[in-house]
RNA sequence: GGACAGGUGGGUGAGCGGUUAAAGCCAACAGACUGUAAAUCUGUCCCUCCUUGCGAGGUACGAAGGUUCGAAUCCUUCCCUGUCCA
């Protein structure tokens, strides 16, 4: 994996660059979509690649280490091809079901002894276990194991996980080393910065895991219940810390409006639910903002849920027939709410890159301040 | 014509003397959702009023009477529905 820089915002942070990866290339800034377990929601392969044209998706470590298994997956010759897409992915390690599953897990100094949310099984994570699942999936980019709190969090807390963090991530890449020398893998591994609210704590985790020399970071821990302004604030102590020729990912963010306020702090990469799983909830994303398809009122709106999106669910669908989909509960729903809510994200993203290589990246981010009247 | 079974809030369907404005489910109407245990979860869901409270009134369990301190629950008559028998 490699990144190229090709153009800084000169009033800003942000950055438009390329990640190279064996799987194609990446135009940054980048959303990438979210399917934990090898699949976006509602969105077959096909659309993904074709009408989406994502370039990089995510998968997650915990969810397909117990269903179907890496082994199973490696034998049906890698996630890449078990799930026919032939394009870049991201594997989350399973640090963040650390946070999410929490009343399913022990966290200790050797990794997380999990039991399965599917038949209570008991599993241990390790930062060399996990690395091994990821190389087994053959993601492009694998993810270090990270201890992921829930806010509020004591600093005392927060500095036992971010030392525990560090830990994980030497432990991981002498692992990940070692298996890259062995195999010739092009597999990159993301260390993830924690420190939870405090900037110190930030600070000093970014310090030691840019010692790795990683070919890329992540900031991790946000988005975990506080408030919007306190992840920019982390994401901003940490960034300028990071090497300047390698991406920054900011985990798990954010709202579209959200999204320039990272790149404007020199994030590369975006992932987030939001779209996906808002889209099957009937919360949709519009150019006008918020559109809860099951309200009443669109009931008899013959309009276009988005009459500025070029997605197929806008091309040829009312609102009023989209709602009555929702109401009935039918499948279709799903497909055609997420294809517009990713498309959403995606193009936002695309305007992004556009307004930074032509240098008007400035006024984008001023034009969405302006609009965007419920941030915070 | 006769014998059973039954009629409960928008729908289904519990309740079978007081803790019942009446469970649960569905529908309807809102809210939540941020490295996905999510096609999930939460709230409201008879009317009126206010000092918005495990508040005060008023209606309500086919209809009308009755028993009882008290009835959706027991009794009587009537109306209606389903099944079966003539």
């Amino acid at each position: 994996m490699r990144f190229e820089l090709q153009a800084e915002c000169p009033d800003t942070g942000a950055r438009a660059g390329l990640i190279h990866t064996a799987h194609g290339t990446i135009e940054t800034p980048v959303f990438m979509p979210v399917g934990t377990q090898a699949t976006v929601k509602g969105i077959p392969q096909r659309d993904l690649a074709g009408e989406l044209d994502a370039r990089i998706i995510l998968a997650n470590t915990y969810h397909l280490f117990l269903r179907p298994g890496h082994e199973l997956i490696q034998k049906l010759g890698g996630l890449h091809q078990f799930m026919s897409w032939p394009r870049a992915i991201l594997t989350d390690s399973g640090g963040f079901q650390v946070f999410s599953l929490s009343d399913l897990r022990k966290v200790t100094d050797q990794g997380v002894l999990f039991r399965s949310h599917l038949d209570g099984d008991a599993h241990l994570f390790t930062p060399e276990s996990t690395v091994d699942v990821q190389f087994a999936f053959g993601s492009d980019i694998m993810m270090v194991l990270d201890e992921c709190l829930a806010y509020p969090a004591s600093h005392e807390a927060a500095n036992r996980a971010m030392r525990r963090t560090i830990e994980w991530a030497r432990a991981g890449y002498r692992h990940y080393r070692r298996r890259v020398e062995e195999s010739g893998s092009e597999s990159a591994l993301f260390p993830i910065v924690q420190g939870s609210m405090f900037a110190g704590l930030r600070k000093t985790c970014a310090t030691e895991l840019i010692e790795l020399d990683a070919p890329g970071y992540a900031i991790g821990g946000l988005s975990v219940g506080e408030p919007r302004s306190l992840s920019l604030e982390m994401t901003e102590a940490t960034t300028p810390l990071l090497p300047r020729g390698r991406p920054r990912y900011v985990m798990g963010v954010g709202m579209p409006e959200e999204l320039p306020e990272y790149v404007a702090r020199g994030v590369d990469m975006m992932d987030c639910v939001l779209p996906s799983r808002n889209a099957r909830n009937g919360y949709l994303f519009t150019s006008a903002g918020r559109v809860v398809i099951k309200h009443a009122r669109y009931r008899e709106d013959p309009s276009p849920l988005d009459a500025n999106c070029r997605c197929y669910t806008c091309r040829t669908y009312s609102r009023a027939y989209l709602r009555h989909l929702f109401q009935a509960g039918e499948i279709l729903f799903s497909t055609l709410a997420t294809l517009h809510n990713l498309t959403h994200y995606l193009d936002r993203m695309r305007q992004i890159r556009q307004s930074i290589l032509l240098g008007g990246f400035r006024n984008f981010l001023d034009g969405i301040r302006g609009a965007a009247v419920e941030l915070p």
